[in-house]
RNA sequence: GGGCGAUUAGCUCAGUUGGUUAGAGCACCUGCCUUACAAGCAGGGGGUCACAGGUUCGAGUCCUAUAUCGCCCACCA
């Protein structure tokens, strides 16, 4: 009955009894050496000219910058489960392995390194500092690599990409030629972010506001050839020197005569004019706010409407530059202090409110962002946005994510988005693919062939290649045979946080590129924070590391744990005492299969007939273990399917199945079905902890393939579901159960006597509960307790006194199936119930009812 | 200000389309070294599912309001 038409492959005794010595699973044991061997299998790979259905994942590309965090070996396992399950239904499997180079974070960890050792990054020169840079990937890259083995991913190594690799580069090239004919990206004029420790420019997404504590400064503005003066609150008095008007709303009666007229700025002794705008809030601060067009997105708006002209009052990095007069040269912070000092000594200081605001950071640098008009290149985004809101209508065509909710981070996203500025002032990244000469500018693929271009100094978002990766990887724009068999990509598994940087501008891009989505759905998990539910950070050092992890505990035990404890898009506490916890139920597996390894070592071949009751109970039990978790994992219900093994496991096999098994050993359906199941939960949990189930595969005495991993997934098989004999072992299941509480609760230990009422056949209840010396065919003594199933009943007789503690306890007992047996009898003459609820639901009461009833009644006849 | 989540046992969390007496791991209590496993076995205690209404024969689950916590986005002159 069991399909072995594969190859057999047999181990012998001696090499098993070697391996299976130890009475305790040893993760670090076990977990040598098999990846090697997996690779060097080519396990890995992909098959394109098979007639398989193809199946694709590209992993998100970590940066190049560090070692892999908790959170990669959480997204990588959930991508290694979905890969080596889908392999083993038969699928051509692509897991597209890749890096990224991660522009300003990688460029900042290289300046700092040569900083170190005295370097320069300008004094280097951008030849010297790329060749840095790459060395700095070649050595991370492979310690990337290293961590990957050790989680077990199985990755096909042969289509591994590099996001600044040649491939890539065309890609990324291709992609801004074509916006820039099509208008879609143009170099303008704007305020930006400006990053000036790293001395670029930053989209909003790298911005993170922070609250600090600081001040309005209310300045005297003066009314010129007045001593009135208009009270002006800033945060920022610094960029004072770049103000050329001051706004004031057009419907505000305080100041709308004012309107036209001038006022002297303060210390530059200038004239200004007064401007009626809307962006002046009557209700908020004095309700007068100075306008700065070149260091304030809003005041440049007000500039463009009021023609004004914009004075840029800093330096890239940041310090004063000759528009501030005598603080030329000071730093921000120095300038605002020296400057106060002389507003106050020329009393233009009215007064200082302290307050709390929130300030922008470098995502990167931590520097504090400063709003600077500068020239850079960027994307527009309306049109490409509205595609992408108007392709999430369709079901077919959508972004379907898992949880559903994260599409509405998605779409609202999409709703507000505005232009993406894309230049960086770096130089680790994708060259912008533009020429300067004079007052032209030319894009291209190729550099223009006449003398006298200079290419453009910067680079591009290093978000800006990512958002390309589901198809560049893949070959794009050549119509590839990858791409044409593989993309869209099936899923893409990563975290909420970076829904805004990168899903976002995947879907975009591939919308308007290939006219579909980039992948059909996309999985979205948590953070992993640390027990106390803050979140990891180097400098917190609460950090945990995967690598110790494995160490500690094994990849399997991290792997099972992360992706079994979850609920996707919520965050996960990582509790090292859950982790334990799994290495014990891979201990108990281990165990487990070390008592069936020791029994069925004489084995030929599984034979799955003369099946006793319990056997077909657990072929019935596995069928439908199989048949749930098969479903959970297809609809990314991890957690529900780990928890249905582990019970099956633990509860169902090893607590019951092993254990009647025990006396029957010499029998070859025992040995068949111990076989049959053993290998069945093996494969099932292969995907989730892929060394130990390799491990124990290796051992069987029968299997159909020289490794787990290109094994074939168990097949849901009707045949092995028999009804009748799981009721049947299940009723004799609760009875033990039942039998052992009893004992349990009212100390029974001694001179146990017991009569079945039934005529069933008890045999498996007798030996379980090795009752064979006590059974008796007459009623004895006093102290007699009934024990019920469903179809078994028997009274045990003992000796022992019964305490009041106990005649409570079966008091309570009786008020409870009181309680429910009148509740059911309620709900059962209710007509609205009969007929409205559905028809097995109110079966089962009657059925319960029915037993309560019973068991009621024998409890009072005790009495 | 706009949006999105969360609130279930001592702790960390599950709970499919509303349907048996709400579950797990850890911790706790009792008894066991029963030949696969003491990192184990057997048994047990522990929750009016944040709060108030509503819909329904039936609500942890759906709707409305409230409270507390968290996240994202925007503004902050």
């Amino acid at each position: 009955m069991y399909e072995s038409s594969v190859t057999e492959i047999k181990t012998t005794n001696k090499e098993r009894k070697k391996n299976m010595l130890d009475k305790k699973y040893n993760h670090l044991e076990v977990e040598k050496g098999k990846y090697e061997e997996w690779e060097s299998n080519g396990y890995f790979k992909c098959d394109p000219t098979s007639d398989k259905t193809p199946y694709c994942i590209v992993i998100p590309p970590p940066n190049v910058t560090g070692k892999l965090h908790i959170g990669h070996a959480l997204d990588t396992a959930i991508q290694d489960v979905l890969i080596r399950y889908k392999r083993m239904n038969g699928y051509d499997c692509l897991w597209l392995p890749g890096m990224d180079h991660a522009a300003i974070a990688t460029e900042s960890k290289v300046v700092k390194r040569l900083k170190e050792k005295g370097i320069d990054k300008y004094k280097y020169g951008r030849e010297n500092f790329l060749n840095a840079c790459w060395d700095w990937t070649h050595e991370f890259g492979d310690n990337i690599k290293s961590q990957w083995a050790k989680l077990g991913l199985s990755v096909d190594y042969t289509k591994q990409r590099f996001t600044l690799d040649e491939g890539l580069n065309k890609a990324v090239i291709k992609c801004f030629v074509n916006y820039y004919n099509e208008g879609l990206i143009y170099r303008g004029e704007r305020i930006i972010n400006w990053d000036p420790v790293a001395q670029t420019a930053l989209s909003n997404e790298e911005v993170i506001y922070k609250d600090i504590e600081g001040a309005f400064y209310h300045l005297k503005y003066k009314l010129e050839d007045s001593e009135e003066y208009l009270d002006v609150a800033t945060t920022r008095p610094e960029t004072l020197f770049g103000d050329t008007a001051v706004a004031v709303n057009p419907d505000d009666d305080r100041y709308k005569h004012l309107i036209g007229k001038n006022v002297i700025l303060p210390i530059v002794n200038k004239k200004i004019p007064i401007v009626g705008d809307e962006h002046a809030d009557p209700t908020f601060g004095t309700g007068v706010v100075k306008i700065t067009p070149a260091h304030d997105p809003n005041d440049f708006e007000v500039g463009q409407r009021h023609n004004l002209e914009k004075i840029v009052v800093m330096n890239k990095d940041a310090t004063m530059n000759e528009n501030a007069g005598k603080y030329c040269g000071m730093s921000r912070e120095k300038c605002r202090e020296e400057l106060l000092k002389d507003l106050e000594k020329e009393d233009l200081l009215i007064r200082i409110e302290k307050m709390t605001h929130s300030v922008g950071h470098s995502e990167r640098t931590d520097a504090i962002v400063e709003p600077y008009l500068s020239k850079q290149w960027f994307v527009k985004m309306r049109g490409l946005a509205d595609k992408v809101l108007e392709n999430q209508k369709n079901k077919d065509t959508k972004v379907n994510f898992v949880p559903e909710y994260y599409e509405k981070t998605m779409n609202h996203w999409m709703e507000i988005t505005y232009d993406w500025c894309i230049s960086r002032q770096l130089w680790w990244g994708h060259r912008i693919p533009a020429w300067y000469k004079d007052d032209q500018v030319y894009v291209g693929e190729e550099a223009p062939k006449e003398e006298g271009w200079v290419q453009d100094e910067d680079v591009l978002d290093t978000w800006f290649s990512s958002a390309l990766w589901p198809f560049s990887t893949l070959g794009w724009p050549e119509k590839t045979d990858l791409m044409k068999r593989y993309f869209p990509t099936n899923v893409l598994v990563t975290g909420y946080d970076i829904i805004p940087f990168w899903v976002n501008r995947m879907t975009f891009q591939s919308l308007k590129m290939n006219g579909v989505r980039p992948f059909k759905d996309v999985l979205i998990h948590g953070l992993v924070r640390a027990k106390d539910g803050s979140k990891m950070s180097k400098s917190l050092g609460n950090g945990i590391d995967p690598m110790d992890m494995c160490e500690k505990y094994g990849a399997d035990a991290l792997r099972f744990y992360l992706t079994t404890d979850i609920t996707l898009g919520t965050d996960i506490r990582f509790d090292e005492d859950k982790l334990k916890a799994t290495w014990n139920f891979i201990n108990k597996i281990w165990n487990a299969s070390r008592f069936v390894l020791m029994n069925i070592e004489d084995l030929k071949e599984i034979k799955l007939e003369n099946l006793k009751n319990e056997d077909k109970w657990i072929l019935t039990k596995f069928e439908k273990v199989l048949n749930s978790t098969s479903r959970h994992i297809e609809k990314y219900e991890f957690n529900l399917a780990g928890s249905e093994i582990y019970e099956f496991v633990w509860n169902v096999f090893c607590d019951y199945y092993i254990e009647m098994a025990k006396y029957t050993l010499d029998e070859e359906s025992t040995k068949s079905t111990l076989c049959y199941i053993l290998t069945g939960i093996l494969k099932i949990l292969h995907p989730f902890m892929p060394f130990v189930t390799e491990e124990i595969y290796k051992m069987l005495p029968v299997k159909d393939s020289e490794s787990i991993m290109i094994s074939k997934y168990p097949e849901y098989n009707k045949e092995y579901i028999f009804v009748k004999e799981e009721l049947a072992v299940d009723d004799a299941v609760e009875f033990i159960k039942n039998f052992r509480n009893i004992k349990a609760e009212n100390n029974i230990t001694k001179e146990l006597k017991v009569m079945f009422d039934t005529n069933d056949d008890n045999d498996l209840i007798v030996k379980m509960l090795k009752l064979d010396d006590s059974i008796v065919k007459e009623p004895l003594g006093i102290n007699a307790y009934k024990v019920f199933s469903n179809r078994v009943k028997a009274t045990i007789f003992f000796e022992k006194k019964e305490t009041d503690a106990e005649r409570l306890a079966k008091e309570a007992q009786i008020k409870t199936l009181e309680a429910s047996v009148a509740r059911r009898q309620k709900l059962l003459s209710n007509e609205n119930y009969i007929n409205k609820a559905p028809k097995n639901i109110v079966e089962l009461d009657k059925q319960k009812l029915e037993e309560e009833m019973l068991k009621l009644e024998e409890l009072l006849k005790e009495e």
